[in-house]
DNA sequence: CTTGATGTTGAAGTCAACTTGAAGTCAAGG
DNA sequence: CCTTGACTTCAAGTTGACTTCAACATCAAG
């Protein structure tokens, strides 16, 4: 029985399935918030549940961290995002989703056609010529997220 | 004209678009190799040229340095890759590529189901549960390759 | 009031795939 | 022969998203 309804960093982690760590560095990247105790401790809000789950829903679509903050900044901040707001969200995600399935479309297509002439012709092979399957990709950040690595986990070792 | 047929690492880099310093990655990962000049210097077959359009297209598809190293060591190193060869791999590189779409497909549906409740449940929705993004989905790999940056690169800076 | 589980911070480490930099060597045209 | 541009190696840096560590503080129970 909690005597308030706030939850510690612990709790939190075990009920998000994020590691307290990396409650944490969403809090030092601006992505939580949390009140703190007399002594310093966190003690989070139950809303703050909800946000999680919005960031692992962007994460598992790919948005890289930066992205969500965005997100989340267009969002009023402390109210619960309106249904309006989360039709937009979903609909800019519908895209990119569309975006990266019909590039993995062309470059399985490409492996197809690929797959009688045993080519690889840097040239005129499909699959080794650039491709975008890069489906986000402004000049700026040319790195990639190359992960989403199993989002749940224990944090012990 | 070129005196001999062996080529000089900004040859192969301009010819592959892959950066000198790539080039001399791959190497130093096994993925290439190269004779020296007497003075040290690289010069690479032309079939190297064929050998980075695996490369690349592997990349491509998401295989890592690793994958990839692996799937040359099976292919008889020096010789052509028979047509065999080939087929077998590129089948396989249709399923890891269908794996990641339906992940995609499966994951973009959830978001349409979620579009009008707007629930983000950490239990209850399906985006923002783990997902089986992770397309491979052994307990060993992970992780999730979507993409793939710009394969290409001019050399200078 | 003591104790042990939890919590705090900041710095540093990790992973993949390269890139960048420093310091020095080689190749080839004039 | 000399210059210049291309090349060499090895170490360290970059990116994103965290995790791990050390050293110390707080909380809640008993």
């Amino acid at each position: 029985m909690k005597t308030t309804d706030l939850l510690t960093v612990s709790e939190v982690a075990a009920r998000s399935g994020f590691a307290p760590s990396a409650l944490r560095f969403y809090e030092a990247q601006g992505l939580l918030s949390a009140t703190r105790t007399s002594g310093g401790q966190r003690r989070y809000e139950r809303s703050v549940l909800r946000r999680l789950a919005f960031i692992r829903a962007a994460r598992n679509i790919g948005l890289s961290l930066e992205e969500i903050a965005e997100a989340l900044a267009a969002l009023p901040a402390t109210r619960t995002p309106t249904k309006a707001d989360w039709t937009r969200l979903s609909r800019s995600w519908r895209q990119r989703l569309n975006d990266q399935i019909s590039a993995l479309i062309k470059l399985r297509d490409g492996l197809d056609s690929c797959i009688g002439c045993g080519c690889l012709s840097l040239r005129r092979c499909a699959l080794s010529n650039p491709a975008d399957v890069a489906a986000g990709g402004g000049p700026g950040a040319a790195y990639f997220p190359w992960q989403i690595r199993r989002g749940d986990r224990s944090p012990g070792r």
